[in-house]
DNA sequence: ATATTAAGTGAGTAATTACTTATTATTTAG
DNA sequence: CTAAATAATAAGTAATTACTCACTTAATAT
């Protein structure tokens, strides 16, 4: 990876994150990337080339936190520290979420495998717990998942986020 | 409202709500709708102007929704109406609240009004409960609210949403 | 009946879009 | 040190886009 390459990179998932894939010209990436629009192209192909090359960069990053949270030794810790995973994403990986997030809208985009390694360890925590139904629980765990996500990534600020994981942790004792 | 009028809506929501609003250019809505492209242009004067105007018909709805709530007799009631909402959404609400969900991720066109009604509903539900931070509460059940409105709205028919249901009710006795 | 307004069309248009190509600068390898 | 490979650019291009305009058709009011 070159330095201008990193810099394509950088600026296309900025603008993709803010406006959408769809709403942003390889011309403004190039411009905001400084520099020229062709070699976009002779880096990454395409426009969707270069989609993926910031997913797969995204998933590599996402790998290590399945294997920090699959260290962990008993089923209630994974799952815990699974639910709490939207209030610890970093800052600087909030672009890349708010990608993911809004790709899953867009019927032509939408790549599904993100969040399977998460359910498959939910499931098998679950059911090391004796969960009656571990699927469902999963879905339900999922479920919040996406919910914190979409109010943090969004809301940003606005809502108190330590306030938030108090009551859900006060709930889930 | 006209025949026409009302293909051009119904085709842009559907289409919308599909690839995403900047993915779908005014020629398609037009191709689909049985319509000349100029229509669009006569009747919503630009393409920002027909998704206000489908915005606008999908907030008329909803505040039918939100008096049937307010309707209710005890806060609890109200409460847990509120958070099964996105289980009762009717399939041919489908496009529209794909639509809202999507326009959230982009900076553009979002528009907050959407949710402030039921959150005002459920602070002073909660407050009338007794909830020591009823905000905090509220934004945590707004959580939930769209969690549960992604998993149901994307996967579809995918996840249980009777078992899904089930599990959450068991989880608020 | 006729005049006025509104609904609808179809062929434009300027700007933008994703992408190409010919050319030059910069690394890297032997 | 030089030659081959790669990085980068600038100036295209064909297709598409949102939108306009001159016009025809249908509805409504007087």
């Amino acid at each position: 990876m070159t330095e201008k390459q990193q810099s394509i990179v950088n600026s296309a998932l900025k603008l993709f994150a803010d406006k959408g894939f769809d709403a942003v010209p390889t011309s403004a990436i190039a411009k905001d990337a400084g520099v020229s629009e062709g070699l976009i192209f002779r880096h990454f192909q395409n426009k969707v080339g270069l989609l993926n090359a910031i997913m797969q960069m995204g998933k590599e990053k996402i790998a290590d936190n399945v294997s920090e949270i699959l260290a962990l030794n008993t089923p209630e810790a994974r799952v815990t520290a699974i639910m709490e995973i939207p209030f610890y994403i970093a800052e600087e990986d909030y672009p890349f979420w708010k990608l993911v997030y809004s790709l899953k809208w867009q019927n032509d985009y939408y790549d599904d495998e993100m969040s399977k390694p998460m359910k498959d360890i939910l499931i098998s925590a679950l059911v090391e717990m004796k969960y009656i139904d571990a699927e469902s629980e999963a879905d339900l765990i999922l479920s919040y998942l996406d919910g914190f996500a979409t109010t943090i990534l969004l809301k940003g600020e606005v809502v108190d986020k330590n306030k938030l994981l108090q009551t859900l942790r006060k709930k889930y004792k």
